[in-house]
DNA sequence: CTGCCGCCGTTCCTATAGGATTTGTGCCAT
DNA sequence: ATGGCACAAATCCTATAGGAACGGCGGCAG
């Protein structure tokens, strides 16, 4: 099987114009998020590659675009083996980081908010009180969801290319974070008033606010996370 | 020609215990900042495997890193391209990020200061001020380095890996900025001062004056390019 | 002279082949 | 029984082949 698009090209609709290794990083970037693939467990090529019935070729450039954002990492002539679970050290760093960019986002986001931003953030938070929030992963993986979108949509929102591509880089590990790193949903009823207090600041118009507020929701998801203490 | 390594693996020496892919990526990496690929180029697969000498196999991999350090960007099955100028919206956009991070690391970095670290500091300034500033670009192009370097060192004693990784993306921008911004040096004596600054506050163990002078430099190097009004 | 069409080269993309090295297993000697 | 060694499998890495699409160029019709 050479190509399998010409004959969806031939319709007119172009439809699969896709190149088949951003197929493979979607498809990595899922199982990495599902935990299909666990922290610390080897990504061979060949054998993903089998797996999703494509040649090694698209694997390795997926995966090379993959290491770059600290998912997996690779040693030279060893393979790529998937990120192993955050150290409280690790997770420490990473809220420092947060509290460093995120508040920045919030304030620049407040000034530069666009209506239509305005309602995906509403919609977000919305979204974070109806999801539902059972114990099996599936059900509160939407809840997730909807907490990593309205970070994401701030930093969007910012209107800055280098902050979104900066927090982008967090974000992955926040998420990651969210499902491996311990600790299930705790007082999510606390986090959603966090949410909403920092999307009431961006309604005011409040940047100074809206800031303050995203201080005070990192500082606690940080308290919260560390007060349950994951192994070690 | 199969492989060229196993001469040198059989001596006993895997010196060359390299991936092929990793020179490709420095190679990229040093013709991007050399100027030998000007910005808005077509990078081309194919032809730059013949100018290295080597199967597109690794080319191809070494530009799917590249592309997120936002050097060169991709489109699908269409090829990578060297990164537009940068315009100055985007220059606006980059020193409001490094506003944001590098005060920060600053902070961070004055309080976990290891001596050595001190030293390289000291060492970076040291070259800032004995490197030549000729017209040339070869002449001046160690005294970007040094200045490079300065803010690299501090991201790194930050000692926080998301800081750091969040400061390298953007440094390589900021580098590349110095490189084809349009301006050249300007007021090399001033911008060593106010170094001099930020390093003094450190040497004397100040976070918060190290802060308040990264945020002063940061500032000042804004308003020179500002100034200085590249083309359009 | 101008506009359109087919041809050819280039390029991207994926698959496949094969060399080099590491890892695991089973067998043999001590 | 245990330690060491050979063989086999898996894996990484690079090269090569070939399909599909895009772009430029020359020739031909109007």
């Amino acid at each position: 099987m050479p190509a399998p698009s010409p004959s969806a090209a031939r319709a007119g609709f172009p439809v699969s114009r896709q190149v088949l290794a951003d197929h493979v990083y979607e498809a990595l970037l899922e199982w990495l998020m599902d935990g299909r693939l666990e922290p610390g467990a080897a990504v061979s090529i060949d054998g993903m590659a089998r797996e999703l019935d494509v040649s090694p070729t698209p694997v390795r450039e997926a995966l090379a675009r993959l290491e770059h954002t600290g998912m997996v990492r690779r040693v030279a002539l060893k393979g790529y083996r998937v990120a192993p679970v955050f150290t409280r050290e690790d997770f420490a760093e990473l809220m420092e980081a947060r509290l460093s960019i995120e508040p920045v986002n919030a304030r620049l986001a407040c000034t530069r908010m666009t209506p239509e931003g305005l309602d995906s953030l509403k919609q977000a938070v919305e979204d974070l009180k109806t999801a539902p929030r059972g114990g099996s992963f599936a059900e509160y993986r939407s809840y997730l969801e909807a907490d990593e979108r309205f970070h994401q949509l701030i930093a969007a929102q910012a209107n800055n290319q280098f902050l979104l591509a900066a927090y982008n880089t967090l974000g992955g590990q926040i998420q990651r974070f969210r499902l491996f790193g311990g600790v299930g949903i705790t007082d999510a009823e606390q986090a959603i008033a966090e949410h909403q207090a920092v999307l009431d600041a961006m309604t005011t118009g409040d940047p100074e606010k809206a800031a303050a507020m995203m201080v005070d929701h990192v500082e606690k998801v940080r308290g919260r996370a560390m007060a349950d203490a994951p192994e070690e």
